[in-house]
DNA sequence: CCATCTTTGTGCACGCGTTCACAAAGACAT
DNA sequence: ATGTCTTTGTGAACGCGTGCACAAAGATGG
């Protein structure tokens, strides 16, 4: 389960479980490499195995979105395409502001996953004087003193947090009483809001934790089959999955 | 439930539940803070608040690791950090490796959070020769090419890809043809692994995508209740919980 | 027009995760 | 020692998500 959802308990949006719009970008992405070789149309099983899932659940995450298929032929690529892309709001243009330029945020800066989704960097926010100005992926750094006449000048309403721990509520508060109504948390917190307002979290340090939880439990078990094969000799059967997705997030600090 | 999880259907781990594996680490960070502030006890509904948690839910998840607490008394803060440190396997050091010094490679590499958490940027690994001696977070850049003997010679076990998507499969293979079993995966590819591997994503990009989602719900309901209510005047009833977490990562390309 | 074959869409059952609600256990005061 | 009060640990119910398995739908060929 994504930890991002901050309130309405289990509800599903417009009927669309929380779930299956977890994966819709997963088909997304699957589906604009599909267009790009000028694939026509895929089957379930074919989208399934490109986006790492059970097929019967791609087609029932499709199903909440209306009949889009065609039986004994499969799905029409540039289609699906437009409806999942205006199921999940990228139709439009979404302005977003980092606040936090540090390694992480920066970093976030340049990323180029943004432009080809519909997010437009709209501004780049730090609380250090010295920054101000400066220009990073060639937009120039704004101080935190202006953050609320930026998010309304620019009509934001995501917010991408990378600041320290110890200023992420704070940074999430002014961003919140300035009209911000979703938030993507890189710092270690948990972070508290309103109503209405979306945080999804994404820590680095969590996921790590996981893995070494597994790779701990690993040893152990490795270590009471006692079976003498070598660490990296692996069972070696090719994978089939890559996950049911559905899980938990990680964090990442400053 | 998290993404990560790369096989095994949805076994449980030596009994504890992967949702409840997932939140320790949540558990873990409130209780190092109090412990920083040196407070010697907590209650369940206090630590649960600090996790952004249900109480109930946290109770539940600490009777996985057995009975630590005391009835009318609460749970000893420095026990408790002890023994969840040893279930995540956080007593012993985890070698780790960032494959693609890019942007985010370096962003991680800079990282503070790796050592306080028992893990230990062994490597830094880039394709680029005119990277190679670099040093990047006062660690040198060392050439793809002995991507092997830098993984057998370190011990291991845990690799962090923060490559383009196009390199990722391959990078992927030789980490697990040399023995590594754990990986955490930034590019915006499903990775291919052999059972016994387990894979974990983080995908900025479908994170913002959820968030849109949202926020586009957010806008038509609005829309369509129709209260004249200024956007950024929002119910304001001062937030309860964080959200249930066990959800879904976000994947961050190069 | 009919038969066959492919692939979708979904009813159903199962299992995990969450939450409630309460009994059991211990601390603390008298 | 006994009673009261607090807080844990958990039994039980509920709901969501997953995956099987199949009927319905349409394409395709004769």
């Amino acid at each position: 389960m994504a930890t991002g959802r901050t309130h309405r308990p289990a509800t599903r949006s417009r009927g669309i479980p929380e779930a299956t719009v977890a994966r819709l970008p997963l088909y997304l992405r699957a589906l604009t490499a599909l267009s790009e070789r000028s694939v026509p149309t895929v089957s379930s099983e074919e989208l399934a195995a490109a986006a790492g899932v059970n097929s019967a659940k791609l087609r029932k995450d499709f199903s909440y979105l209306g009949s889009y298929g065609t039986r004994g032929v499969g799905y029409d690529v540039e289609y699906l395409v437009y409806q999942i892309s205006r199921e999940l709001g990228l139709t439009q243009d979404w302005p977003v502001v980092i606040v936090g330029i540090g390694n992480l945020g920066a970093a976030l800066a340049n990323y180029g996953g943004f432009a080809s989704r519909g997010f437009r960097v709209a501004a780049l926010i730090d609380a250090d004087p010295a920054m101000a100005g400066k220009p990073v992926a060639g937009i120039p750094v704004q101080h935190t003193d202006d953050l609320e006449k930026i998010i309304e000048d620019n009509g934001v309403s995501i917010g991408v947090i990378a600041t320290p721990a110890g200023a992420a509520q704070q940074v999430c508060d002014r961003l919140v009483a300035a009209g911000v109504t979703s938030i993507l948390n890189f710092a270690p917190t948990v972070l508290s809001v309103p109503d209405g307002v979306d945080v999804r979290k994404v820590d680095l340090s969590i996921e790590l934790q996981i893995l070494a939880f597994h790779e701990q439990r690993k040893a152990v078990e490795e270590g009471a089959a006692a079976d003498g094969s070598h660490p990296a000799a692996a069972p070696r059967e090719d994978s089939a999955e890559q996950g049911p997705d559905g899980d938990v997030p990680a964090v990442m600090p400053a």
